[in-house]
DNA sequence: TATTGACTTATTGTATACAAAGGATTAAGT
DNA sequence: ACTTAATCCTTTGTATACAATAAGTCAATA
């Protein structure tokens, strides 16, 4: 397995907590590889702010709620914009592909729910692919970029995040009302929406927040 | 000196050409360095976008017209966030801070046209520490984060960016309104106003890049 | 007992050595 | 002459070895 990706996914599955410093050494032996992939890994997410430097080596970041504010303000921008974007220029193509991961992401809401079994991963993944679908139909790569970056941010804590049936109601509703308004190519309504959507997201996640 | 900096330099300034293959013995040569800490730069660079993968080492990012035009939406966006929440929020600290930056930047316009002389990167410095100045005053260090990987990318072009008197002047003339707007508390009109101003950035390059 | 200082240890930062994979060059065959 | 194949060479990717520095420990003195 790749050094970067197994890091990266430990840090935000949180089996890596924030401030736990990462020793060169010890992650060369979970991998079975030398320190230089495992430096070049490090390099890498220290470049996407994941982890963070010290005097020697580096430690996983540890995220202020303040931290959290900051990262949905600038998510609710781009991603508004995304949903603007989108409802003006989708084609019939961008359209199907978010109805389809709109489908999905509603499937695994009601298996949820209904099995009452939280397979938090799965909705994740899945509202990460609706997600972007969106970012998609806005065809400016740039934005994709560094949206990519912003997201991952919030997951880190998403062992509340998604932890009851009001919420992901909600948020399916949520997904459809953003959805509809692309369809019917009204850009006005589409970022409002995703910014009330964003905004919900949020206030959950601060809501369970201390610090 | 720094491998990082180094290279990121030369890319910037132009020195290191698009789709230039970049090889580490080589660079270790000119830095007097082994490989390890230029791999480790080069990752680095990697995760910010500016040099792209090859099936063996990296070349230099060669960006097109397209790019260019995605990625000054991206900034026309959240800048124009920056100025509207810097005139919303703004201290008398952060004033003081983008007043001063703006009276640099005046007088280096200033110095440049009656000289006759082009200090490129004199000009394209005092321009980013007013803007630095404005996104300071937004206080999401997040945003400044994004932007800073942004904001490097059209400096590549800028030697035809800056290339006239008009276009200085007029530039100047930008910033003085949005400083304006931002003294007085009006986001809407800062937003607007910072609109503009890069707007006219982006025609300028795009004016004359070719593919 | 607390504090400071030297010493020891552990871990990072850098260099080098080795292995593997592309790319280039040359030769052979059609 | 042009294409194809095989070999060689250059450069990357990984491992290891060495050097430097930060941190931790222990002892000694106030």
């Amino acid at each position: 397995m790749d050094a970067y990706e197994y890091i990266k996914d430990a840090i935000v599955q949180g089996k890596f907590e924030p401030d736990m410093r990462l020793g060169e050494e010890s992650l060369a032996k979970q991998l079975n590889l030398s320190r230089t992939p495992i430096r070049e890994a490090i390099k890498q997410l220290e470049a996407e702010g994941l982890v963070v430097p010290l005097k020697r080596g580096v430690s996983v970041r540890a995220f202020t709620k303040e931290d959290i504010r900051q990262i949905y303000d600038l998510r609710i921008l781009l991603e508004g914009y995304a949903a603007s974007q989108a409802a003006h220029f989708r084609t019939e193509h961008d359209l199907k592909a978010m109805e389809k991961a709109n489908k999905h992401y509603e499937k695994v809401i009601n298996e949820c729910i209904e099995s009452n079994i939280r397979n938090i991963k799965e909705i994740v993944d899945a509202n990460q692919q609706y997600h972007e679908a969106i970012i998609a139909a806005t065809k400016n790569s740039h934005i994709h970029f560094h949206l990519s970056k912003v997201v991952v941010v919030p997951i880190i804590f998403r062992s509340f995040y998604w932890y009851n049936h009001f919420h992901l109601k909600q948020s399916l509703e949520s997904h459809k009302i953003i959805l509809a308004a692309v369809k019917n190519k009204e850009p006005e309504r589409a970022r409002i929406a995703m910014h009330e959507h964003i905004y919900q997201g949020r206030d959950h996640v601060l809501k369970h927040l201390s610090n």
